[in-house]
DNA sequence: CTCGATGCAAAGAATTTGCAGTCAC
DNA sequence: GTGACTGCAAATTCTTTGCATCGAG
């Protein structure tokens, strides 16, 4: 997603919020977007001071909450009791894999899965509202790592 | 899963691991497979101690853990941020189907969405380790109340 | 100007850990 | 008896909040 997309979506978020565009708000979501990766927020928090040394954590938390409320970003809890933030603007639903041994964590998704995921809402008499799926394993290349000598796992 | 099945799996895996049974472990995981629910840490401490209240949370962690390693209970990190256990020994993988406004938690299988995940690693390059699905949504009897005057949701 | 937003540091919530005493083996 | 386990309370970690000050409109 770009830069100028995301502020785009962000600045009519705040305004429909009566909201205001503050400096370190703009500069916290730029940092986000401009990561592209899933942060946790001490990570972006450390980023925004990259660029921007004043920032606070408290502002970082804020700003994640404004951007989640405002539907720029999902908030992922992961298993290992991390809290990753992912930017979201525009882009369809999506799943995750994520490596254990390395960490990796791809965006993956299978309208079959979606599909049948509908279906199991509807068995059960629930009206959905949204899902997540996490799929952990090892990636091809933790595989390749473990398979040589000297590094193994149960 | 009866309390004798879970407390003899609990006993085979502290002999294994050369723990000692003692009784608060035995206390704590009897009141765990009791409820019969998926509970948070607070929730089984508050209900152990119901029954033998000299117990303190630093153990109920500890046996959570206990447990958990020991294949005996599942730990779910929820999106709504609290961290939930519940019972899996001598049972099969299930998905979770939660409902966002009373909380009510079920627990699904669907195999058709099983064999697409693993088709999905491996389509990924990845080794399969586990998963998780949580489908939130309202559930019937919800949608029943929200369907009456007075209120609504989005 | 007027409030809302910020940064700091202190408060909270959830979980872990240190330690002296207790208990299983 | 000995070393692991326990309960307590203090420590950690992550996140939120209070408050004086700053800045957007």
């Amino acid at each position: 997603m770009s830069l100028l997309e995301a502020r785009r979506i962000f600045e009519t978020y705040l305004a429909a919020q009566n909201l205001k565009h503050s400096r370190p708000r703009l500069q916290v979501m730029e940092s986000f977007i401009a990561a592209g990766e899933h942060l946790t927020a001490e990570e972006l928090h450390r980023r925004v001071k990259r660029k921007f040394p004043h920032i606070g954590v408290a502002t970082v938390y804020r700003t994640l909450k404004l951007m989640h409320a405002g539907g720029l970003c999902g908030e992922l809890k992961l298993q290992d009791g991390t809290t990753r933030y992912e930017a979201l603007c525009g882009r369809d639903h999506h799943d995750h894999l994520i490596c254990t041994r390395c960490g990796r964590l791809e965006e993956v998704v299978d309208p079959d899965i979606e599909a049948l995921q509908g279906k199991l809402f509807k068995r059960h008499g629930y009206r959905p509202q949204w899902h997540r799926l996490e799929l952990y394993g090892l990636c091809g290349s933790c595989l390749k790592k473990s398979a040589a000598p000297g590094t193994q796992e149960g």
